[in-house]
This record gives C-alpha cells, sequence and structure tokens, in this order.
DNA sequence: GAGGTTACTTTATGGTGTAAGGAGATAGCA
DNA sequence: TGCTATCTCCTTACACCATAAAGTAACCTC
C-alpha cells in the first residue's frame, strides 16, 4: 500500500522538519532518553535493511529499548516519522552539479537519483500527492532547477520538465527495486522466477504463440540478450527504459531550444 | 505499501488466472454459494470505491454475507485475489487499435491507459516486478507491440519502447490518482492544502526566496496558470508532464526510424 | 444408511497503529 | 522541605489485518 505522509498537525510537521523547535529550556520532568534525530536515524535504518514492509513503531522501539508508545513522546505519529526520514534521507543527494554543461549535469542528477532509489527503495513508496515540503526536498529541487534554467527554458516549460524528469527516473527505479526486493522476499533469483513461470505458461496455454504472435516474436531472442549477469533480466531491462527515456528526453529539450 | 502479488503456489494461481480448471463434475458436499468469480468482482468494486486500503478479505466476505476465511475455499490467498482481480480488470483495456498510423494509435493507447489507472488507481499498486503472467496482461501488450511493430524497429528495441511508454504513462498518472484519493481521504482540496502549506512554509522560513532563489523564479505565475478548474493543481501539472512526456518519446521514436 | 468430501464457521495467533491511563522522575515555587 | 506541575516511559486495551486449525453441517456416492 502507499503510505500517506504529512498527514498530521501541519505545524507541528512543519517545526519538526524546519527545526524550528523552542531550545530546550529547564524542564521539569525525567531528561529524555532519546532524541527524534536518534529515532528517525534508527527507522532509517530499518527502512533500509528491511523495506517499508519492516518498519514499525514497535520495531523502531526495540531497536531503541523502548515500548512502541515511547516513541509517541518524540513523533506525533508514524505518518510524521515518515516526514522527517524521507527529508533526512534526501540530505544524501547533491546540493549542485556545476559540470561541463545542462546536459551532463541533467544525467548526473539522473544517475544519482536513480542509485539513491535503488539504495533506498521505500522512499519510492511515499506518496508524491502532498509533499512533505521539507528543506531537503526544496534543495534537490533547487538544483534540477538551476541545471534547467541554463537551458534557457521558459517557467511553463522547465517545471513539466522536473516532472517528467522524475517519472522517467521514478518508474523503471520503482520496476529494479522491486525485482531486487521480491529476490530477496522469495529466495528466488528473478531468472529462476521467469524459467519457472514460463513453463507453467506453456502448461497452461500451448497455443501460446498463435494467440500473441507480435510479442512471441519480440521476446525471441529472450535469453540472448544477458549482456550483464549482474543484473537480472528484469533490473536491466528497467535500466535500459530509464536510459533511453532520460536520452530521449534530454533530445527534446535541445528541440525545444532551438525552436524558442 | 507495495502490493507483492504472485507468491502462493504457481500452478494453482495460473489454473484460476487461464481458466484451465477441471469442469466440476458432480462432487460431494454443499453446494458451492459462491464463485471465483463472484468473489472477484466484489473485491474489485471494493478496490474501486474504497481503494487498496479498504479492500480486506473481511470486507469481502461481509459483502457476500460469509465470513473472510470462507473465501480461502475458493482463493488460496489474498495475494492470489489481487492477481485474479488484476487479470480481469485489465480487460477494460483496448484489444487493438488499427488506426491511421502508428503515432496516433500509440497516442489512443496511452490516453486509454491512464484513463484506466485513474479509473482504478489500485491497480498501480500491484508490483511490477514478478508480473502475474494472466491472459488480459498479454492481450494489451500485445496490442501495443502490433502499433509498435509497424515503426519497422527491431525487438531490442521496441521491448525498451514499451517499458518506456509505460513508465511516462505510470508515474504521473501515480500521481494523479494519489491527489485525487489524497482529496477524498483528508476532506481537503490540493489547492486548499497547497494554501495551508504555504502560509506555514513561510512562517517557519522566512528567507525561503533567497535559498530557493531559481525554485522561486520557477513558481512564480503559479497561481495565474490554472486554466482547468476540473482538475486541482498537483493533478494539472501531472497531466502535462504525462502530454510531454509521451510526445517527447514519440518525437524520438520517429528520428531512431530515420536513423535506421 | 455409512463414509468421505466439501462449504462455511468459530476460534486463535501474531502482526499493525495508537488511545488512555498510570508510574516515577524532575523542575520551580511555597 | 514539600507540593505540584510536567515530563518520559510503561502497561493495557482496542480495532484492525491475514490466515492457521479445527469443528459443524450439508451433500454425493456406494
Amino acid at each position: 500500500m502507499v503510505v500517506y505522509a504529512a498527514q498530521g498537525d501541519p505545524r507541528r510537521t512543519m517545526a519538526l522538519l524546519w527545526r524550528t523547535e523552542s531550545p530546550d529550556a529547564e524542564r521539569p520532568g525525567p531528561k529524555p532518553g532519546l532524541s527524534v534525530e536518534l529515532i528517525v536515524e534508527t527507522a532509517l535504518a530499518i527502512a533500509d535493511a528491511e523495506g517499508m514492509a519492516g518498519l514499525s513503531m514497535r520495531a523502531v522501539g526495540d531497536t531503541l529499548g523502548r515500548t512502541a508508545m515511547a516513541l509517541y513522546t518524540y513523533v506525533p505519529s508514524k505518518s510524521e516519522l515518515l516526514d522527517l526520514m524521507y527529508d533526512k534521507v534526501l540530505a544524501e543527494l547533491p546540493v549542485s552539479h556545476d559540470g561541463d554543461g545542462w546536459r551532463a549535469d541533467v544525467t548526473r542528477w539522473a544517475e544519482e537519483l536513480w542509485a539513491f532509489y535503488l539504495r533506498h527503495p521505500w522512499v519510492l513508496q511515499i506518496s508524491q500527492a502532498r509533499p512533505v515540503l521539507g528543506p531537503n526536498e526544496y534543495v534537490v529541487l533547487e538544483a534540477l532547477v538551476k541545471i534547467l534554467r541554463r537551458t534557457g527554458l521558459g517557467p511553463v516549460m522547465l517545471r513539466r520538465l522536473v516532472s517528467a524528469l522524475y517519472s522517467c527516473v521514478r518508474e523503471p527505479a520503482r520496476t529494479a527495486s522491486e525485482a531486487r526486493q521480491a529476490e530477496k522476499a522469495t529466495g528466488q533469483s528473478d531468472d529462476e522466477w521467469w524459467y519457472a513461470r514460463s513453463a507453467h505458461l506453456r502448461e497452461v496455454s500451448p497455443d501460446f504463440a498463435e494467440r500473441f504472435p507480435t510479442l512471441t516474436w519480440m521476446e525471441g531472442e529472450h535469453a540472448f540478450r544477458m549482456e550483464d549477469e549482474t543484473m537480472s533480466y528484469l533490473e536491466q531491462e528497467a535500466r535500459e527504459a530509464f536510459e533511453l527515456s532520460l536520452a530521449v528526453l534530454l533530445d527534446g529539450i535541445e528541440v525545444s531550444m532551438k525552436a524558442e
């Protein structure tokens, strides 16, 4: 399921995200044994290791030697914790790209993002609707837009380009990371799985080649194309789709530039 | 969370998907009051109305006047039910496009898929890794590849194109549908939400314009661009990204055709 | 009618997020 | 010094979730 972040009290969330909390004056009560920072870090480690499905308030609490409920004194809810995790992990991405030209820089930006999503697959499960509006989200965006502005295109076009660029990284990255996760979760490699399934397929639909001739033609040299042994078939295909989409999109930008 | 379909016994699942179950001879025991077909239809209706989050075995059972456990005599698990739902709902998509040329046909194919995802947002939450391999999946794919084959491009290129085309529909469709779902779930429109949040943003980061000058420039005429009142800002942006990506990808195909 | 098979139910297990209320620690103030 | 407000953190509880196990009742074949 998709996880909707950003549902709680906006004021509190924003204060947490932008670290505008009041400086801790001398307050009554026991000293806090944890901190928002620590909780977010722990949650991040769990999400990276076990995926979104393995991230529960209990799991985070257990790792910190507390109960799940203890976390609620620091963080209003799991939704807010996800917001904070998201913003924190975004800090990994490079802040600026001042290279040899916009085309190379956009390519580098996309490659960084691709690698980022594969490192932190759970990020792709955080809904893009109602974005979190944390500082690092803006830092990453600012970096991309700064590159794109060098193309001389107008703001309306740039906004569309930004979305399109995100799309062409995110969707194939999702496929690739899901392929890896499925491998880890089932203990069966993509290729083993594909092999087993296609055997069943022949069994259940012996007339496959007649029913789907064009597909059969296209998938023809399926087996002969494994160039990179470190990637499963599915992951390799996703990677190629990413590269194609990106290249075509960049070509499209060049065409727009000349047209203006 | 992402839902991994296709996890159960492959043989059983495939038999259910391709309807190669043995014809029901006279068997002992009480007459079945339900059927796989009925269960799948009910589950589909629930998923369409309430989203993936509202789809539980209890919910399906309740709607049919049974307990959740009753479903397990028909369907091995929820995962398999999702497979069946997925394949069934795909039957909505058109089987062939024999129009005025490949470009118009691909565009129609993409538009149909876009509308389909917005009608059934839960479909986007079914993992693409380990695809279901039901008959309708292949029907839809065959339709697309048949159009693309008319470009004269080779199978390797076509495979990449298929993935790229799916990407450029799926990711923005996901954003658009999440925007709608968020609206329904929170009772707050995208635009209201955006307005409230940006107020908080100004409060929490008064120096926003200095920290993110390029972003501020790009978002400048934000409010003046609402062309279509039936769509929220986010949905409109997603729609535009989709149209841009598609157009650029189609242009890219034409370039490849000339190059060959 | 007996026996086996099937549809469906009840009950139970271990998981989730989180509301409610309570225990104990610590500060400021009397 | 003690009172009290406030804090951290715990236990308990609730409403969900998928599904395993076992029981009941209907139905067919022999």
